[in-house]
DNA sequence: ACACATGCAACAATCGATTGCAAACGTCTT
DNA sequence: AAGACGTTTGCAATCGATTGTTGCATGTGT
């Protein structure tokens, strides 16, 4: 038990405890932080009085004075498809492993879930004094304005693909050649009327769209359907049911956008009696944890979150201590 | 290149802004906050002279002043099974919902996950000056700390079980009728051997186990096995894999601690050819989303989770304005 | 012309810590 | 006994904002 009877007063601040030891703050501050400047019989006094009522230096002050906070900004900007919640489950799954990999490392999380409405969103979080790095989880449409921050700006990382040239540090997978393997998965399996389940906004998915052409073209398909599916839980089973009916007849294998949407679209298949994979393939894309977990279990292009979000943190580390991290690209 | 070329150099405080404006920096800091204190012509000069300059207050200094940091802690006790991460699918998802209502109300989200090594974790957060106020994501092993802290502490909701007489609020299910409910949905699908899985360390899985010892007694059935499995994703698959070979014949109807550990045994079972529902039923806890997805779909306890995320965060909003938000037990 | 209200901006205290520098002290050398 | 030195401690500036109070110009009423 810490503090109860003997504890009258709450002490608020390092001035309070200094008058409580007849020293001043400065050596409090000392002795608190365990420097070997003060006396060790002054330290330990002022250590146990700090314990006997409780007291903790407030970080807020400290920080201010310190520059440095320890805390880094996790962001999900949600530019295109401003209804995709933070509940969904590809940003939370590489978002615990980014929490693991940080806490572990000493430092906080300051979470934001950012519509991009006013241009400078991203500026506004990055020079908010309050963040050491920021890792933002998707680009999003907003390619431009995180190169425009990135030109000044260097401890942020990005989740998301990599343009040559580009001046931000990304980590991901190569999303053409994902949506190439999941292509092929399908031709594979003697699938030869391909389609796309989701839309070509961000990069990332665009890439993936652009990866089963190239499969599609490559093994002489005519070019993939692209059926338009949002990524935000709610409204994408409605976009699905939609979808749903040209499936067996335009269309014998789907490459989903992300594993989400793959078990959505295996869920409404299986409500209309159409089997998978006897009847019908479905590629997913991301590799969440929990798509082990189906049945049928999902083939999925591997993102490896958790490699990917040790990758985002090691690179951040380097940059906040100023060396320069190249972007990652995982195969 | 820094910046812009408009922008040659950088502001970094508002002493420098006022400077270049040619006014104090009061008047600056009144005009940024767009106070009618000052005049219309100056207050819109400066705004513009900031703009041009992608100049923004310093939050920290801003909080210390203010003694108001619109920020929410979020933190996760894993006081038994510190091997559990946050990556976890339960607190996943109530993250995200906690995360969506806090920023819609213009509040920031830290989060933590906290091992409890040393008994002043708690205050440690909690005085940390960084924080309007504390949602805690289960209770752990952790009640007497809760209580402790809870005695001094106002802006504080946790998400767990509510014993009688206790001080912290808490919002979360009727475990215990929760349980029974699971006990008496395998008894009406004809099972009679039944058997938990889970462990019964922290007070919401013992409340559940308890319930469904309830619902056997009831039934006049011998009390249930208890399977003990861990809750961390990587050891759960290796327990419930020790656990296997009793089911089918000591036990034809498992009531799993949560929705994940129901997930992998179905999975197990699938794998060894033991069909769900069919020789064999499981019942879940905690409706995650993901739930539903399976196929089969999982029979589970509703825990509502986006309902208790909203009620959390109004309770808290509640205790921050000062009232003695009281605590909610949902059905 | 005088008293008085009003609008605007400057001054300085404050939030709560950290830290370079100087001062006080005791000890040791010569 | 005076100077050199090392150990502790205190003083005061600093981080970057916010805000109550004060003071100076104006404008208005008589």
């Amino acid at each position: 038990m810490s503090d109860t009877p003997s504890a009258p007063a709450r002490i608020r601040n390092i001035a309070e405890l200094a008058r409580l030891a007849g020293v001043s703050t400065g050596t409090v501050s000392r002795a608190l932080a365990d420097k070997s400047l003060v006396n060790k019989d002054t330290r330990e006094r002022i250590q146990a009085l700090a314990r006997a009522h409780g007291f903790r230096p407030n970080q807020m002050a400290r920080r201010l004075r310190i520059q440095e906070t320890k805390v880094i900004g996790v962001v999900v900007p949600l530019g295109h498809e401003q209804r995709q919640h933070l509940s969904d489950p590809f940003f939370m799954a590489i978002l615990g492993h980014l929490a693991d990999a940080l806490t572990e490392n000493g430092y906080d999380i300051m979470l934001s879930r950012v519509i991009p409405d006013a241009d400078d969103w991203l500026e506004r979080i990055v020079d908010s004094g309050m963040l050491d790095g920021v890792l933002l989880i998707g680009q999003s449409n907003q390619f431009e304005t995180i190169e425009r921050v990135a030109q000044w700006y260097r401890p942020m990382v990005v989740w998301g693909s990599h343009r040559p040239g580009q001046i931000h540090c990304t980590v991901g997978v190569d999303n053409r050649k994902g949506g190439r393997l999941a292509g092929e998965c399908l031709i594979r399996a003697g699938r030869t009327r391909l389609a796309f389940m989701g839309e070509a906004v961000a990069p990332e998915l665009k890439d993936r769209f652009d990866g089963l052409c190239d499969a599609a073209a490559a093994a002489g398909l005519p070019p993939p359907l692209k059926l338009d599916t949002h990524l935000a839980s709610d409204v994408m089973a409605e976009d699905i049911a939609a979808h749903i009916h040209r499936i067996g007849t335009d269309v014998d294998g789907i490459a989903a956008a992300s594993d989400l949407i793959a078990m959505h679209a295996v869920r409404a298949l299986a409500d209309r009696g159409i089997r998978v994979p006897e009847d019908i393939s479905v590629t997913g894309f991301d590799d969440l944890p929990l798509a082990e977990q189906t049945i049928p279990r999902l083939t999925t292009i591997s993102q490896s979150i958790a490699v990917g979000a040790r990758a985002m943190v090691s690179a951040l580390f380097e940059r906040i201590a100023g060396n320069d991290a190249a972007s990652v690209e995982m195969a």
